[in-house]
RNA sequence: GGGCGGUUAGCUCAGUUGGUUAGAGCGUUGCGUUGACAUCGCAAAGGCCGUAGGUUCGAGUCCUAUACCGCCCA
């Protein structure tokens, strides 16, 4: 794009497209080292990153936004510092989520999975997979996410379904694996098992009902019990007392009858027991309740179940067989009402497990699952952690993982699902041998009956997910591409899945490859709304990224997200941030454009030697400042932070005082505007350069243009003796040495300037005086009168004075009269504004000066009297008697100002 | 019950080796547009940094307690 065709306004629907195909196309997005290509250097260490996979039919949301940007401007800034950069993408199969959507879509034209059979129900998955797969891909891509799509990878390709197969068979072959029945967490809507992460435990109004557990001697005494579940009475099996409590301790060992079934059942002593929790005396369900459970097994007592797959009461609930579970609480209360058994029913805050996916109520049940014995594999991964070896930012969560990690129970891996892995278990129908196996057997190898099937269900979703950071390198495979780009670097993802993804990568990649899969996890927090509440659709505060991305801009989403962001904590977004974050592009846009119409009036070449001025020092002073300041907050994941500060330096420096001088020193022409021009590019260049990672794509779209007049015309770029590269995205990130001595004194000048300027512009709006209108001034600025005198174009063109009309002078020989006075520094200030001055309203307006000085000199004074100025640094106390010692100065000027008048 | 985070300007938030008059964006008020930008500029108002103690020459920052809000685990 021809620099004369910049448009007056930053216009990201032409740009960000165009941008994001020609860098893939360009091949950036691959890493500048390759195992399988020619020139590979495997001592060069490279910066690698697995996408958190998305599920393959979702839809774009502020979360992935979230992980897109942080993780994009992880690899953008290591690209920019040559190391060679990969980052994988792909997605997961999601395997409640999307069979869900596909059964749900199946319901509309009238019929359920089983009528479909597996074969046909799989077929039509992976027609849905296929419709939908590109959706989310595009929309991360819109994001400007610079990722190799050449290695693009989905949990159900054939070589992560290899992965899974082989992680299972190894874990199966150590032990690590087993088949059993258990108390399990079943969805009774989905009708599989689900894992405790998968349950959320929600507060819900319900009943606590007491009733009385008859004894079985027909002495009429009985043991009063409550519960919050009348309905597994059926199933109970003992009755719990705690072995020290007088009021029950004669009832231990004698038998009690269960209501309605008349059973008879044990009364045991258990110190688990609370005594002061409803009637002190618990009934025990081992089939339907994990505490229960646990006494159970202590006890040896029969696990009754009670339930069938969808939670209606099955055979061994008697009278109430076939009848839903929540039914059966009703009437069974109902019946035991009848037959006197009930003693109270006292409203109670539940508990209630619900399904993190639909929402429905979960049962605690007995099923025959696979599980996967977790300790050996959390060891080590609460190891990696401890030694360092594998580093969690923010530090606190390190706390939360070792928490989850030494409490952990085995996981239950298998689903009844049809979309999934299924696993690798085949049943021989003659011997009933197990074989569990890489390949799909064709006969028992114990009877050798051809006669096998293969076990129904599927693998959770995340144990796939678990292998990741390997499996898409090619594990278990050695393939070049493991051997170099495994160990990962950054494991970047949402605090809310360090135990369902994290943990299980870090316990999978130890096991399974011998290495930590990462060294470094950075987790970022929720996106909530602009009042931190979670976005949802009943509330209607979600906001869709997509949207935001058509109106704003894909980079005013991606600062806003970045910047506004600490690490782990969760962030509120508003559109106003958006929006401002926007005028920031814009701004940058603009700062662009004015440099290019700069460069096109500069001249040529310089005919005499280098001289910088005031504020080229204080510029250049402050860039180095800002990559030095950059790069130690990057090193520490200040990204937020970082780009904060990028933003108030292009801003608040370079735009708003910079750019403002460099058009009165490029008014001057000759070699003082051909060295500005040279700093107005390297500065924009090397701004480009830093918040490249933040918004690549106007940055990108700019420094083409920039790069594009600036050769023309002869002008280097930020490295001043290096060449231009292709394109941002691969441009060298900036780096500094250390301060080199002058610019503490330049920066400090420079800002007595800025502090004279803002004074006259102050008493200027303080006046009403019309901004175009130009008047006069006199500094009286003492020993400072040199420095003021050099940049008297500078003060007059920042503060509307004519420059005919400045006058600086060491000091004031005669007063002036009907001026306006103020002292900035130590340098006094005076617009003779003829007509606008109000004595005596000056006059109070000097004497609150005055004293809002003398009460800072009071407090200076008292201070540095006391034992501050022994103890602190000499350095610190220096600084305060510097800054007494001004408002000492001003003091006296104000003093004589107030006099004159 | 245990743990974690938050509490700073009207709103949303920064403020990571403690340095002495606390910052930004948005909003508010006033003024302003012949060339970088009204997606803008200039200026202003607005905060005893939840509360109470403590450490220190010095605390928004460190320690203890406490209140309220949110999250996680059991």
């Amino acid at each position: 794009m021809a620099e004369e065709n910049l448009a007056k306004a930053y216009d990201f629907r032409s740009t960000e497209q165009r941008l994001y195909k020609m860098w893939e196309e360009k091949g950036y997005f691959m890493p500048s080292n390759d195992p399988r290509k020619p020139g590979f250097d495997p001592t060069r260490k490279p910066f690698v990153i697995s996408i958190p996979p998305p599920n393959v039919t979702g839809e774009l949301h502020l979360g992935h936004a979230m992980f897109v940007s942080m993780e994009d401007l992880m690899i953008r800034y290591h690209r920019m510092k040559g190391i060679p950069t990969l980052w994988v993408p792909g997605t997961d199969h999601a395997g409640i989520a999307t069979q869900m959507l596909v059964e749900k879509e199946l319901a509309k034209e009238g019929f359920k999975r089983d009528q479909l059979g597996r074969e046909e129900f799989l077929r039509r998955t992976w027609e849905w997979k296929v419709k939908y797969a590109g959706r989310i891909t595009k929309q991360i891509r819109r994001l400007g996410a610079s990722c190799d799509w050449t290695r693009e990878r989905f949990t159900l390709d054939e070589g992560l379904s290899r992965a899974v197969r082989e992680a299972f068979v190894r874990l199966y072959d150590k032990g690590l694996i087993y088949r059993g029945p258990r108390l399990i967490n079943w969805s009774p809507l989905l009708r599989t098992a689900v894992s405790d992460l998968e349950v959320e435990y929600s507060e819900e109004d319900g009943f606590l009902y007491y009733f009385k557990y008859m004894l079985a001697d027909d002495s009429g005494d009985f043991i009063p019990v409550a519960t919050t579940r009348p309905e597994t009475i059926l199933g109970d099996s003992a009755v719990a007392v705690h072995p020290d409590d007088e009021r029950y301790q004669k009832y231990i060992g004698k038998l009690v009858e269960v209501p309605i079934l008349k059973r008879h059942i044990p009364v045991i002593a258990d110190e688990y027991v609370d005594r002061a929790f409803g009637t002190g005396a618990l009934k025990i369900t081992p089939a339907h309740d994990p505490n229960d459970y646990a006494i159970g097994q202590a006890h040896h007592l029969e696990m009754i179940s009670i339930m069938d797959e969808s939670a209606h009461i099955n055979e061994n609930g008697g009278p109430y067989a076939g009848m839903d579970r929540f039914d059966c609480r009703e009437k069974i209360w109902a019946d035991m009402r009848a037959q006197g058994l009930v003693i109270k029913q006292v409203p109670h805050k539940l508990n209630v497990p619900r399904s993190q996916r639909g929402g429905e109520i979960i049962e605690p049940m007995i099923s025959t699952q696979w599980f996967v014995k977790i300790q050996p594999l959390a060891g080590k991964a609460l190891e990696a952690v401890r030694s360092g070896e594998t580093k969690i930012v923010p530090e606190r969560f390190t706390k939360v993982y070792y928490n989850w990690l030494e409490n952990i129970r085995d996981w239950c891996i298998s689903r009844q699902l049809w979309w999934g892995h299924r696993i690798p278990v085949w049943y021989c129908d003659d011997c009933g041998e197990m074989i569990v196996t890489r390949e799909d057997p064709t006969e028992c190898p114990k009877c050798k009956s051809s006669h096998l099937h293969q076990d129904n269900d599927v693998l959770d979703t995340w144990f796939s997910s678990g292998l990741w950071p390997f499996s898409t390198l090619g594990w278990p495979e050695e393939t070049p591409e493991l051997k170099y780009f495994y160990p990962t670097s950054v494991l970047e993802t949402a605090a809310d899945i360090l135990f369902f993804w994290v943990a299980r990568m870090m316990m999978f990649g130890i096991e399974f490859t011998g290495k930590p899969p990462f060294h470094t996890v950075y987790l970022h927090g929720l996106i909530l709304d602009e009042h931190g509440q979670k976005m949802s659709k009943t509330k209607g505060n979600v906001v869709d990224p997509l949207i935001v991305m058509d109106e704003l801009g894909t980079d005013a989403l991606r600062f806003t997200l970045l910047v506004g962001s600490t690490p782990g904590n969760d962030t509120n977004l508003s559109l106003k941030k958006v929006e401002a974050n926007r005028n920031f592009a814009n701004k940058i846009w603009n700062a662009g454009r004015f440099i290019l119409t700069a460069l096109q009036q500069a001249p040529e070449a310089a005919s005499g030697k280098l001289e910088w001025t005031l504020a080229d020092s204080w510029i250049w002073a402050r860039l180095n400042t800002l990559i030095r300041d950059t790069e130690r907050l990057f090193t520490n994941y200040q990204y937020g932070e970082a780009g904060r500060q990028i933003y108030e330096f292009f801003w608040g420096d370079f735009a708003d005082w910079y750019l403002e001088i460099a058009k009165v020193q490029l008014a001057q022409g000759g070699d003082r505007a051909y060295y500005t021009a040279q700093t107005l590019v390297r500065i924009m260049d090397a701004s480009l350069r830093l918040l490249h990672p933040f918004t690549p794509f106007v940055t990108e779209e700019l420094w083409q243009a920039l790069k594009k007049a600036a050769m023309t015309r002869g002008f280097s770029g930020f490295y001043a003796h290096a060449p231009w590269e292709d394109a941002l995205i691969i441009a060298k990130w900036p780096e500094t040495g250390e301060p080199e001595g002058w610019e503490a004194q330049k920066v400090d000048e420079f800002t007595q300037i800025q502090e004279i300027v803002r004074t006259i512009r102050n008493m200027r709006s303080e006046k009403k005086v019309q901004p175009s209108r130009k008047i006069a001034a006199t500094l009286a600025a003492g020993e400072k009168a040199e420095l003021v005198r050099g940049q008297a174009g500078v003060i007059a063109a920042l503060a509307g004075i004519a420059p005919s009309a400045l006058t600086i002078a060491g000091t004031l020989t005669s007063a002036t009269d009907n001026a306006v006075s103020a002292v900035s520094g130590g340098i006094e200030i005076f617009l003779p504004l003829a007509g606008l001055v109000d004595s005596s309203e000056e006059k109070s307006r000097l004497v609150r000066e005055f004293d809002e000085v003398n009460s800072q000199i009071a407090r200076l004074e008292t201070l540095l009297g006391s034992d501050f100025a022994n103890k602190a640094p000499a350095q610190v106390v220096d600084k305060e008697r510097q800054k007494l010692q001004a408002f000492k100065e001003t003091a006296e000027k104000l003093k004589g100002q107030i006099a004159n008048l």
